[in-house]
DNA sequence: CTCTGTGCATAAAACGTTTTCGTCATCATT
DNA sequence: AATGATGACGAAAACGTTTTATGCACAGAG
């Protein structure tokens, strides 16, 4: 079949163990041969076999990704394939290859936990998933090594885009244009959603805006549709909002529909703010007004540390790494007042 | 460490290799040791070790998946991520991981054609690559199971978007609509861009349209700014093209920021038509003419091609599989004449 | 009673590595 | 000359499986 580390120690004379040593740079054998065992091992294309390895080692230099959810769409989202972009990049440059890890596999159902221990992932990377599900608590509560994503379980380590400095710089942003009435159209339950309406309140309330409730209603994010409905809505209060925050750049998208639907223009009549920033939805026109998430440097950092975790075991956990974003003022947040 | 084989064998009182016959439902195991066997195996959490089982049957259930450029960021292009999330469902469906295969490796410079090898994967997706890079060549030469995505290599499995028909689609819509002086800004060097070029000049020359040469430009996918560039000096001609078709959705952005830039109004002044069709382009106004490429159909059939090829290794190779795209009319096509 | 088949289980080799331990020179030190 | 240290290598166990070959008991057939 392939060529193996006995043909090598063959052509050599000397021992498999010697070869092997030899190439793993062991102090205990003479230059000379560590040379000759090189140059066979290189003529011949030797390639060690990472599964006997791994076997061997406990190391597979493979890290899991999990990402998943009920729509097994979320590969198609783009700041989670940012994040996996980062994430791969730093990994690669570590020496580490990434495997996703499924969750139905081949017809047998195998919990994540099974999964990554069954392929011996040296750590796996929460990107998207519902945290509250019980197989991830699981996953959580064992001692696989790991880092999450936007969630923090207390003990692990977490990377953060930094939600409520967002939310503060656009609110910020949109109370500086003059407006008073903002609507918040945001995401499902979630720790980023979470983070974000905490945010939103702590400063309506410390700028003492007098926000009606109808005002702050449940969506989906990455869906247009969801928010091209529930934008309808908003439209329809009595007292119209002068400006809408949308739960993400998509959302934006279906709620700037609904509103130029309703006859009403952007930012004239009414305006909008996104978040994401995503690099697609800057070239659009008008541009839109919204908060850039680092999803490169998400994943950038998940992957330095959870490759750091692997290197040391029993450090003590880090504090979570916020990755701060950067408000990108468009043309559909108008000046009033 | 785990729970391994031999923990159930001890349990159980038998063998170790009772226990794996058992499980992996040889004839040759008593139907009662067999459910006593999985009983045990179940309560204690047992699962089978993917490495030692792969070391053995030389089976990993894993697949690789390569996708790089020079750029390291074609995961963002939408059309290949839509690709990669269809493969992975089908994968999953049947079983298996995909692990992304990296170009460095740990510093240490890996062929892709080593670095499957080393990694023992079952087959491999070539994903938007160069295929006219020498090592994707090696690859594709070596016996390693292998599926292409929009390029043939002879002999190989391999899908096909069809772009032959997609380019035949969207010019008769155009020329339906009237137009005679289409301009043709297109992609880098590739299959894709062969055939979609060859179609161009195929129709053109087919219903007596007269191109001046300066009317198709070369550009680059993926690239609003290329685009944007190129889309400049085309409205500079001395006769102006009446419609313009794009690269991609993407270039269709850059070209059409151009277009409003030079004072022109899409599509009164001039039409755009784009290519691929993704989710989030079909929400943004005015809604793009474009050509959808049914990215998802295309990642599922590579997904089945290959590991219908692992399946039986010796079946002859099968016509290229073409998946056909749609016309999605939009607003940037103006009827004219 | 012997032979032969059958049903069930085990022993052992193998997959390709890494790593611990031991061996055996050689050579310097008492 | 005995001892110890050093340097270079090999033997073998181990990682956790699968699979081939083998054994053994018991049945029925001659």
């Amino acid at each position: 079949m392939s060529v193996t580390i006995r043909d090598v120690s063959k052509i050599c004379g000397l021992s498999v163990s010697a070869v092997s040593k030899a190439l793993n740079h062991y102090p205990d054998v003479s230059e000379e041969t560590r040379q000759r065992v090189q140059r066979v091992a290189q003529e011949i294309g030797y390639r060690p076999n990472a599964l006997a390895r791994a076997l061997k080692t406990n190391r597979t230099y493979n890290l899991g990704v999990i990402l998943d959810d009920e729509m097994h769409d979320n590969l198609l989202h783009t700041y989670f394939i940012t994040i996996l972009n980062g994430f791969k990049q730093e990994a690669e440059r570590q020496g580490y290859d990434i495997t996703l890890i499924n969750h139905n596999i081949g017809g047998r159902k195998l919990s994540y936990l099974d999964h990554c221990r069954s392929r011996n992932v040296d750590g796996v990377c929460l990107l998207c998933v519902d945290f509250y599900n019980l197989e991830i608590q699981q996953l959580a509560q064992s001692d696989m090594k790991l880092v999450t994503i936007d969630h923090l379980f207390s003990g692990k380590d977490c990377i953060l885009s930094d939600n409520k400095a967002g939310m503060h710089d656009i609110l910020s942003y949109v109370v500086e244009m003059g407006h008073r009435r903002i609507a918040f159209l945001h995401g499902t339950h979630s720790s980023v959603t979470d983070a974000r309406l905490s945010a939103f309140y702590e400063f309506i309330h410390q700028h003492g805006l007098e926000i009606p409730p109808e005002y702050v209603v449940p969506s989906h994010y990455h869906s247009t549709g969801h928010a091209f409905e529930d934008t309808r809505k908003l439209l329809a209060c009595r007292e119209r909002p002068t400006c809408i925050l949308m739960a993400d750049d998509y959302c934006a998208l279906g709620g700037m529909d609904a509103i130029q639907q309703a006859g009403l223009s952007i930012p004239e009549d009414i305006s909008v703010a996104g978040y994401d920033g995503t690099a697609l939805i800057q070239k659009i026109r008008p541009r839109l007004t919204t908060l850039r998430q680092d999803g490169q440097k998400v994943g950038r950092m998940a992957a330095v540390r959870l490759l750091d975790r692997i290197e040391n075991p029993d450090a003590p956990a880090q504090r979570p790494c916020i990755v701060p974003g950067e408000l990108l003022p468009g043309e559909t947040v108008k000046r009033i007042g």
